[in-house]
DNA sequence: GGAACAATTG
DNA sequence: CAATTGTTCC
């Protein structure tokens, strides 16, 4: 039985990604990818292009702000999107899941929360509560999950530069990454950290800062964190930089996870 | 002698052009490109581009309106920029003429007029009044002239699709076809016209009508004039349509005149 | 429809 | 820097 492979990607707009992800998806096919920030209302969204790439692409989004998809090259059993406690109804473009026979793949776009003192973080660590939550009333720590997505946190000082400069940031600081923290402990482990453990391993690089790729000033905030069962399995996870100096980049680019399932 | 090729090409926005350029001018070397609606300021002009292609450039614009510009395989002997008139200075970038020892090339992008009652459309006819009283004071009917551009006149019914629905049109009113007719019979022949007389030959497809190419729906208002000596050695006059299908077109083409000087 | 502009966001 | 929403122009 060949691995199951996966990745995540926040697009910055799938619309201005096309080129990248028809690009990439012939290099690296893969069993499941997670996108976000589609920032595409579902009416407009792309789908014919993961067709023609032999995905099947599932989607939930607004126009210009956040959205998910996930495309998978097999057929999932059942998608479910937002939390179930369907809080307010907005963050159904944040928050999806697919399920493959016994295996969950969530995948979410984590609020960014701007600044400490702005109501998005209070927002922003309501997200995290809530899925922790939903984890303790949907799920158990033995089931089959990898829960993968752009979390808007950078867990240790190694995944930033220059930390100290970052203690008030809202990926960054003390308090949002216990939040963090405890949702993993929940039962996840990060499949990136088990396979790398070298610090400046970045997923972002913030498109104003300059040469930011070639200096490597980033931000490990994608990540992909699986179940103990699951992640037992992980035969490797790694950060693709390549696309981020392609044409068009997004300021993020794609995390892989492979596993032998 | 080899002949000498002459295009002229309203870009709408040179550097939105530069991969149509490079792939119209790789395939179709031309002595002397005039191009028009550059839609730049100077100081942001492509130059560097031209260069690589091995073309003298020439310009004059301002940004997202209007601009003038030649390319050229030969050294100019002088470029003139505007009037010399002088008036209100604004048309410097709607005119200029570039000298090849006795042989004179003017390139103008003559304004559109927006409609009948507007005070753009007193512009456009002062824009032809303008240019014949430069033709009195500054040449003679006997100059080796070519008069290349965007002159946003249709001369013809043949030139227009449903000229019936046209006759409004700033670009088809009879007011402003006699006009142009006036400033043509100074001294000029249609070259175009001396070579193809058929109807539906439009260098001009609207972006807004859909499969406006396909379904040839367009305007001639392109336009390769000369005076009788240069017009009797003229070779051949076309309208290149392809580049209206390519990536990124322009809502206009190329029309090329091949001269036996 | 596709350029440009300006203003806003991350 | 590169998305977004608007507007205007042809």
């Amino acid at each position: 039985m060949p691995f199951f492979t996966i990745s995540t990607f926040n697009a910055n707009s799938v619309r201005s990604r096309l080129q990248i992800l028809e690009r990439w998806l012939i290099k690296n096919p893969v069993d499941v990818l997670c996108l976000q920030e589609t920032k595409v209302s579902d009416d407009q969204f792309p789908a014919s292009a993961f067709d023609s790439w032999g995905y099947h692409v599932f989607f939930r989004g607004r126009k210009a702000y956040a959205g998910v998809a996930i495309a998978c090259q097999g057929e999932p059993n059942e998608i479910i999107y937002g939390f179930p406690d369907g809080k307010d109804g907005k963050d159904d473009d944040r928050l999806m899941i697919a399920r493959f026979d016994d295996l969950w793949v969530i995948n979410t776009y984590v609020p960014q929360g701007k600044s400490i003192d702005h109501p998005d973080y209070r927002y922003k660590k309501d997200f995290f509560r809530r899925f922790l939550d939903l984890l303790e009333s949907e799920f158990k720590a033995d089931d089959k999950i990898i829960w993968v997505g752009d979390m808007n946190v950078a867990p240790e000082e190694k995944d930033v530069t220059k930390p100290e400069t970052k203690r008030n940031h809202v990926c960054f600081h003390e308090e949002i990454r216990d939040i963090f923290d405890t949702v993993k402990s929940w039962g996840f482990v990060d499949v990136f950290r088990k396979h790398h453990p070298e610090e400046g391993q970045y997923t972002f690089w913030d498109y104003r800062v300059k040469n930011a790729l070639e200096r490597n000033i980033g931000w490990r905030v994608d990540h992909i964190l699986a179940t103990p069962s699951v992640a037992d399995r992980s035969v490797d996870c790694y950060i693709d930089r390549e696309p981020r100096s392609w044409e068009k980049p997004s300021d993020h680019t794609f995390l892989v996870g492979i596993f032998d399932l």
